[in-house]
DNA sequence: CGCAATATTGACCACTCTCAATGAGGGTGG
DNA sequence: CCACCCTCATTGAGAGTGGTCAATATTGCG
């Protein structure tokens, strides 16, 4: 959040790129060349801006996309005109790994704010894939990560209440925030307390009475999108504190 | 799938071979030396019976499973003895692919009843698939579909309550059924009430409540684990009917 | 400046959970 | 082979979390 500045298209490419190598390969021993290689098939997009959509549910699967910097919604359109929330995506993260099945994006994927996206052709990964196994050792592992994402996430919806999976939500957002050299603890929420609630499982009303109430109890500070978390042990203990739930499973 | 008996442990081998080869290869244009290569690294299991583990969460991954008959649950147990379910795999199906990532276990595995599992040793998947682009793409695509699966659950608990959520899960099970040549009407559930509630977010006495509720509808008729499905496109009008959500967000 | 979208707050209500009691199978041992 | 026990399932009554509806800020944008 530092001190980047994008300056020219020239400066968002090579920035984008590099931030798409990161996330393909850090855990790999790529040698130089395979990392040339590599690079060579990310393509940078022009900067998008809020509203704009990275594809739609329906679309043709051409492309992996990686966020550059900003942030991107994915989510299922239903007929009547609803949609379920499946995901925030901050930059380094990937978007799209759910459309290689049928070759078509079953969601659909918005941008919050203005962001640059770098599009990787799954065509050309997956030949590249081919001859590189280190490679196609990381895509196993991207797409496994997806998975047991997607898997604690259910296990949130299914177990947690409202209160647990706000504090749920705000740590991930700190932890990612973190990771990526931001602040863990004072960020802004690039999406609106509708899609927070969406993607959790809970109304907008819930959403804002909770932040209300956390802030009441000195757990953070809000303001609009501005959000500072003041205690993030006090915060875990939210989300771990009440799944002392009755639903055991005997075995037999 | 029809008039296959399996009768001794070679037999077991041979069909659970097959199946595996069906779930692996189905859309692929394997020539057959590649089939017979795939074919030699999957290993049938002994015959696995109610409440045996195939893995447990921390295990170390060494292999995905491929359950040939029987059933499974996949669930992530917490530290104060409760559990989430993540999934119920019927014949046919894979488990263990969100372990990849971190080379380890996130998740349980129990068998339901006795079932006959085949075993895959991932790293010579792995290895296989750097000679098998095909091979390869299918992995991607069965790790991917996961991906789908797991995004359409999350809708479920996100959005729809206890009555579309178990209409959703009888009929996800039928369409299962069916695909693999057993009847899409009338089946046994291999899971108890608990676990099904477990699975749906729901509370056991719910999923009791509901499977009443539907029977005096003539949506189904059920006797402990036998479960009739009199009215499939009735039971479609269930899980979509309420999702007249007011939860749209307007796009800007 | 004014309209539209977003957030907040309150009151009420409903869906589902919790607690509790009863019933029905299924397995084990006498 | 039956009795007993334990688990599983069902059903009822009451309570609580969170949803719905509605009114009122507040912000942002044209």
């Amino acid at each position: 959040m530092s001190d980047r500045k994008v300056i020219s298209f020239e400066n968002i490419k090579i920035a984008c790129k590099s931030c798409s190598l990161v996330t393909l390969c850090l855990p790999m021993g790529l040698d130089p060349e395979d990392m040339d290689r590599l690079d060579r098939i990310i393509k940078r997009s022009r900067p998008l801006h809020r509203g704009d959509h990275l594809f739609r549910e329906g679309d043709a699967f051409q492309c992996l996309y990686i966020v550059k910097t900003g942030s991107v919604k994915t989510y299922a359109p239903s007929e009547d005109g609803g949609e379920q929330v499946l995901g925030f995506h901050l930059p380094g993260e990937l978007i799209g790994l759910d459309a290689i099945e049928n070759a078509s994006h079953n969601c659909s994927a918005k941008v919050l704010e203005t962001s640059a996206i770098c599009e990787i052709p799954f065509s050309h990964l997956e030949e590249l894939s081919i001859s590189m196994p280190s490679l196609q050792h990381q895509m196993y592992r991207l797409l496994s990560r997806e998975i047991s994402q997607d898997e604690s996430m259910l296990t949130l919806l299914g177990k947690n209440n409202a209160e647990e999976r706000l504090a749920a939500f705000l740590l991930s957002l700190s932890g990612r925030f973190k990771r990526r050299g931001f602040s863990p603890y004072d960020f802004y929420l690039s999406m609106s307390r509708h899609e927070i609630g969406n993607y959790l499982g809970l109304a907008v009303e819930t959403v804002s009475r909770l932040f209300t109430r956390f802030q009441e109890e000195g757990l953070l500070e809000v303001e609009r999108k501005h959000i500072q978390l003041l205690d993030l042990q006090r915060l875990e203990s939210v989300v771990k504190r009440s799944s002392s739930d009755t639903n055991q499973i005997q075995s037999t």
